[in-house]
DNA sequence: GCGACAG
DNA sequence: ATCTTGTCGC
């Protein structure tokens, strides 16, 4: 089953979790993975404007067959608000919560967010994979730092992300002719395997089967809970 | 000081 | 993220 390891509070004032972030930096490993990965997992939270009340859910799949092998989902509490640097401090404690609920131990997460693509280069992927103590990266719909050139329009393209000098993350064509996606390592993996996942994760869509999955489970979650019907 | 700003 | 119908283009 899947398991993880306490690695700090999460009950933090956002001054207190920007100084967390600038000591947990220095534990994220970028490097390219040595075994093959089978299964990958994608993550994502739902919930009503205004509320605190969450959905989350992660759904695995087999790499191969993209076939989904388990879906977890759970209903939670965020109290941390959404602030662009800090989204990890409000979405990944109910993301544990349905990751402990998980009978099968995936091998690598796709998170919907960035992983080095971040101003201290820790984002929900990588502060995530820090937590699952796991190969994690992130395929965001939109940039939060990086300047990049636009990709060639065929999918499969991608042009680097910079910041400050460094190759954070890409923007990745996963269909033709559509907006790039955003991608970046998060944690125990490198920017070549990043990109090679999420296009082996390609459903046809511009958003890679695993999130897509992800936010269906979680929508579904929440307009169950809203409606008193099936 | 001003503008940008994952979900 | 969420609230929402039709509509332009391949």
């Amino acid at each position: 089953m899947a398991n993880y390891t306490h690695l700090h509070d999460w009950n933090l004032t956002p001054s207190e979790a920007v100084a967390l972030q600038q000591t947990l930096r220095y534990s994220i490993r970028i490097e390219q993975p040595v075994a093959p990965f089978r299964t990958i997992a994608g993550c994502d939270i739902s919930f009503n404007k205004f509320e605190e009340t969450v959905y989350a859910g992660i759904v695995v799949l087999r790499l191969d067959t993209l076939e989904t092998i388990e879906e977890s989902g759970v209903v939670s509490r965020a109290t941390f608000p959404y602030i662009p640097g800090l989204l990890s401090f409000r979405e990944i404690p109910a993301l544990l919560e349905a990751w402990a609920n998980l009978e099968t131990d995936p091998d690598v997460v796709m998170f919907d967010g960035h992983g080095t693509a971040h101003p201290r280069r820790i984002g929900i992927a990588s502060h995530g994979g820090l937590w699952l103590n796991k190969p994690a990266f992130g395929c965001g719909k939109s940039v939060l730092v990086g300047k990049f050139d636009q990709p060639a329009p065929e999918q499969g393209n991608w042009t680097p992300m910079r910041h400050y000098g460094d190759v954070v993350g890409a923007a990745l064509r996963t269909k033709n002719k559509v907006t790039p996606v955003y991608v970046s390592p998060g944690h125990l993996i490198d920017l070549q395997t990043t990109i090679a996942l999420t296009l082996q994760c390609d459903g046809g869509y511009r958003i890679p089967e695993p999130t897509r999955r992800a936010h269906l489970l979680v929508n579904n979650l929440r307009k169950a809970a809203k409606d008193p019907q099936t």
